[in-house]
DNA sequence: TACCTAGGTGAGCAAATAATGAGGATCAAC
DNA sequence: GTTGATCCTCATTATTTGCTCACCTAGGTA
């Protein structure tokens, strides 16, 4: 089960949060002072951190950007005033969510279970591309060791269909992440790239289907049928 | 983009809520008493409600507790006084966060922001009920790891009903939410669109029978028998 | 039961989208 | 400039999907 750490000066508020965490199922541990928390995070494991902005010790922003020098962990800043939030973006100190008081509990539940989620997911997904090998530098691809030659912009356009597989790529994204000057091409083009793209890679192994069109949405790299 | 429903008596405030919204870029809609409010969800999409706590006709608190019982939209409680926040988070009515008056528009934009990113948040991160994976970047849904092959407006079609299970779905408000353009199309094209997704969950469970109709109504996603 | 309305179904047409092939435009190297 | 490779476009064909119609079945009701 996962363990959230509040990290939270007002004794209530804790409390409070504390209890709806439990009764959801989570383990938690709770920081009324911000210069404790590294310290906590050096020697205990967490999988998520509640983090108020306004703390005795150290303050909020300066504690996540500390974390964050060590740990991927999602943190979600809790802040008094909603017009601070905004502000809070702006700063880019790599909190993964905001939450303003005052909160429901069902609130704090649901954002807590939403950004676990996330990382789990994250983790789960390990990318297939069983083979292929891409180096940008060079703009060479290979199927088990085997050249494909392929152009500039069919490149790019495996190198970006390959990055996710299974995602699905819309023409206008796709042209988007190819042009990145502010070029108009119709979509007809990116199907011609498909195309041939399609042919070089059964050049070198006819018996692979990789590159799929989703009706209506785009393109999909994906290895297993 | 996003449908904000504005439940509000004083027209003014009203009004202010509205224009600011829209210059945020998202659609609203207003209504001013408690009792009509039912009444608009069943018929039309909104994803977000503000919603005042003293309405004529039907009181906030009743109001949140009745639309809780068939959706779980974001729903940010509006009240007079701060001092009643404490008392309305004790009642667990399920709202979703509360701002009191008076407030600046600013606040309400944030707040309205904050509450839509997490459930954009909890829909493209792969909701799971009993089994069903839905995965809109990919374009993509499975049963129990199998994967069910549904076109774009079969997957839309699932993804709403699944997103609310239980909830009754008329042939209206599923034309609203697939077609964001005001067309429209004869009833019996959902039922055909129904009769496809039917067809395509049966394939992969066969014992299954998830999609309801319900007999003047609609159309009610449910795993349980 | 008889009747009326709502939902289910299959076929077929229309519209949207994708694949393809040929040819012109563009660009870089020489 | 010429040349060859690459890129883009357009017109055509093929495919997929979406929508409707007509007819049928089932649910509700007097």
């Amino acid at each position: 089960m996962s363990k959230v750490l509040i990290v939270e000066d007002e004794p209530k508020l804790a409390e409070l949060m504390a209890a709806y965490l439990e009764q959801a199922g989570y383990e938690h541990h709770h920081i009324d002072r911000g210069d404790q928390v590294i310290d906590y995070l050096k020697n205990n494991q967490a999988d998520l951190m509640l983090l108020d902005l306004m703390l005795p010790g150290l303050d909020g922003v300066e504690v996540c950007k500390q974390v964050r020098q060590f740990s991927g962990m999602p943190i979600i800043m809790v802040t008094a005033k909603a017009e601070e939030i905004d502000r809070l973006i702006g700063l880019e100190m790599g909190a993964d969510d905001y939450v303003c008081k005052p909160f429901s509990p069902r609130e704090i539940v649901a954002r807590v279970k939403a950004n676990l989620r996330r990382v789990e997911l994250d983790q789960t997904e390990a990318p297939k591309t069983d083979g292929f090998d891409l180096d940008a530098d060079r703009l060479r691809a290979t199927y088990k060791g085997e050249l494909i030659d392929l152009t500039t912009v069919e490149f790019q356009l495996l190198q970006l269909l390959i990055k996710e597989p299974g995602r699905v790529f819309g023409r206008d994204m796709i042209m988007k992440s190819i042009y990145t000057d502010s070029r108009v091409v119709s979509d007809r083009t990116i199907d011609s790239h498909i195309k041939k793209l399609r042919k070089k890679i059964a050049a070198v192994a006819p018996e692979l289907n990789v590159i799929h069109s989703v009706y209506g949405a785009g393109y999909r790299f994906e290895n297993n049928d």
